[in-house]
DNA sequence: ATGTTAGGCCAC
DNA sequence: AAACGTGGCCTAACAT
């Protein structure tokens, strides 16, 4: 009573939640302490008011503290600003992004954020992005005909892959509309298998994002029906663990190298994670690589044609740039050209695919849309 | 006054 | 839950 309460605070806000109010705690924290992320706030958000109170100071602080208040102050003399990529700083080979800004983590789906990067009088933002890269990556290694399969059908990725699991009898195009949740299970897998998730983490993951509840059974037997179906990914998957578990290290198609000492940890949990980071550098490295060896080429080639197009951003699998109006389709083009050229790690007659986005700013329309009529 | 850790959350 | 991979930034709380 009538003391100080700081809602930035997750040590008050515990006391508040869980001494005061009586609120249960549904989840711990890595030391222990009972934890008040948005998921465990999420659910108590029916039993008490201040909970839903204390995500939308959350969100809304995110917001103004890491990305609004940070612009203004940081711009240069000609209202830019430029921040920091960092090329030896990831074990993977992806670059990271630090100092006035981190690129690589503006808000996806903020316009007022995106809404800030705008590109000059008479060009355009042109970003490119490519289409489930890792993926992509991982159906080359493999060598998974079915696989390489449907990334040549093209149409939707992941409502092919639940029409070949799950044995659906619609058309591909229609999984989505008849079958969301196998479409959502199946993706959840393909991301899942990327990262090592087990059965657990995937059943999470879909009762999360369907809004229904997924069990642990549910997602084993999409699993296992994945892995049917796509054995030589399976089998991919199991040599390179044994490799790395033998050897402790590993090379990317590329060659980086990526040391993998905890395969030789006493500890059971310490080996497995040393393993999925193993299996996950292998997709992520090259992913990257297809992204920044395409850049670079890009970068140079720009140099030599008579238009201008500068890139400012790379984002894993995007590349970000501002391009004068008249010449986007030609940069279009020549992108394309570059992160689609034959590295060695291609499917016969199936470049890995790309999409663009062009707009006025970053947020491609969005902000004008809801907020400058 | 400065440095480190914990918890949380943003991206791909 | 070392369990789902790779990063960086913010605030509060604690340590030097
Ligand atoms: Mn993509």
């Amino acid at each position: 009573q009538e003391k100080e309460f700081n809602p930035n605070s997750t040590v008050q806000l515990r006391t508040l939640l869980f001494d005061y109010a009586g609120l249960k705690p549904s989840k711990k924290t890595p030391t222990g302490a009972p934890s008040t992320d948005a998921e465990v706030l999420k659910k108590l958000a029916d039993e008490h008011e201040i909970p839903k109170h204390i995500l939308s100071i959350r969100q809304k602080s995110k917001i103004k503290n890491t990305y609004l208040d940070k612009i203004l102050p940081q711009l240069d003399s000609d209202d830019r600003l430029r921040t920091g990529f960092n090329i030896h700083s990831t074990t993977s080979g992806r670059l990271s992004s630090s100092g006035k800004m981190n690129m690589q983590q503006i808000p996806r789906d903020n316009p007022i954020v995106k809404g800030c990067i705008r590109a000059k009088e008479g060009n355009k933002i042109v970003a490119m992005d490519l289409t489930t890269a890792e993926v992509y990556v991982a159906a080359v290694l493999s060598n998974d005909k079915n696989l390489q399969g449907v990334f040549k059908e093209g149409g939707d990725f992941h409502g092919s892959i639940a029409k070949l699991v799950f044995n659906l009898k619609c058309k591909g195009e229609e999984v989505a509309k008849y079958y969301p949740t196998q479409r959502q299970a199946a993706k959840a897998v393909t991301f899942g298998i990327m990262y090592g998730a087990g059965a657990h983490k995937i059943s999470e993951q879909v009762t999360k994002d369907s809004g229904e509840p997924f069990s642990k059974h549910d997602a084993q037997v999409v699993i296992d029906g994945y892995f049917k179906q796509f054995n030589k990914l399976k089998l991919w998957i199991d040599r390179s663990s044994k490799f790395i578990e033998e050897n402790g290290f590993i090379y990317s198609y590329f060659g980086r190298k990526r040391r993998l000492p905890n395969v030789k940890s006493d500890n059971r949990g310490i080996r497995g994670h040393e393993v999925r980071s193993g299996l996950n550098f292998l997709v992520q490295s090259v992913a990257s690589d297809i992204n920044l060896l395409g850049a670079i080429d890009a970068h140079n080639m720009l140099k030599e044609v008579p238009f201008k197009a500068d890139i400012f951003a790379l984002v894993h699998d995007s590349i970000l740039a501002e391009v004068e109006e008249d010449a986007i389709d030609a940069y279009k083009v020549l992108i394309r050209e570059c992160v689609q050229k034959d590295r060695g790690l291609s499917i016969p007659g199936c470049p890995v695919g790309c999409d663009f986005d062009v707009g006025e700013d970053y947020s491609f329309g969005k902000f004008a849309k809801e907020y400058d009529i």
